[in-house]
DNA sequence: ACCAGGCTTTCACAACTCCTTCACGGGCGG
DNA sequence: CCGCCCGTGAAGGAGTTGTGAAAGCCTGGT
């Protein structure tokens, strides 16, 4: 209904993004090939942004759909965990770029390698 | 409502003008591929346009659909948006003009490449 | 039942981006 | 020369997001 490729294998599909891969089927997933010790919170997440790349995610569908419940008023629950997932990923991959903030709107998830060339203006 | 072809998918349809693709499902803009940075504004403004192109807007209309009320007496606030709109879709795709003023009456969206000529394909 | 440790939620403040408004200047026509 | 319209840069306040830390929860082990 949404994405065409969600509805495949909602539960056997594997993800991959740059140096990233998701494993869907075995909640796993592996940083240039270690595993990387998300908890359900940051995994559900992960996961609700990959899935729908390269579309921008709003923060109440991403309550919905890794808390289960619409954005309560004031709540800044998805803000702080995306902010433990950045830190998890860059962490793990310190020369990737995973999840982009579009104020306003929320984030989208894209794998961007931030090699050495820099960029003028936006965009950090 | 007014034109023709929004009649049909309100929020679902992709907008394609030139190197840029507008995907309203998405709140999300593509600039030759890569993902555009725009706010809340600058996006409603852009869709407004392009969504009733190529038909000359008034700056009435674009605050009533962007802003949510009519113009008010001495308001620049749809000229100083359409200059920063100009400005970011300039920096991604510098060899194309997309928002054409009719002094007078408005604005009018018109994907048009600039020195190179080719391409066109569509209506001009 | 108690404890330890990790996970989740909430809070406060910092940092940043956006929106509105003002001000000035150029082009054009009367 | 004067007035109107539009382009453009800047400033301040408003609104949004980033971040560290405290407090509450839950679970497994003893």
């Amino acid at each position: 209904m949404e994405a065409a490729h969600r509805d495949q294998a909602p539960e056997g599909r594997v993800i991959e993004a740059g140096e990233l891969e998701v494993r869907i089927a075995d909640a796993l997933v592996l940083a240039a090939g270690r595993p990387l010790n998300l908890s359900v919170r940051e995994y559900g997440l992960l996961v609700a942004l990959a899935d729908r790349a390269p579309r921008i995610v709003s923060r109440d569908e991403l309550s919905a759909t890794v808390w289960g419940n619409p954005l309560r008023d004031g709540d800044r629950s998805v803000d702080v965990y995306v902010h433990k997932l950045r830190a998890k990923l860059e962490e793990a991959l310190p020369s990737w770029q995973f999840i982009h903030t579009h104020v306003g709107f929320g984030y989208r998830f894209d794998a961007v390698p931030l090699h050495g060339f820099h960029i003028p203006a936006t965009t950090r």
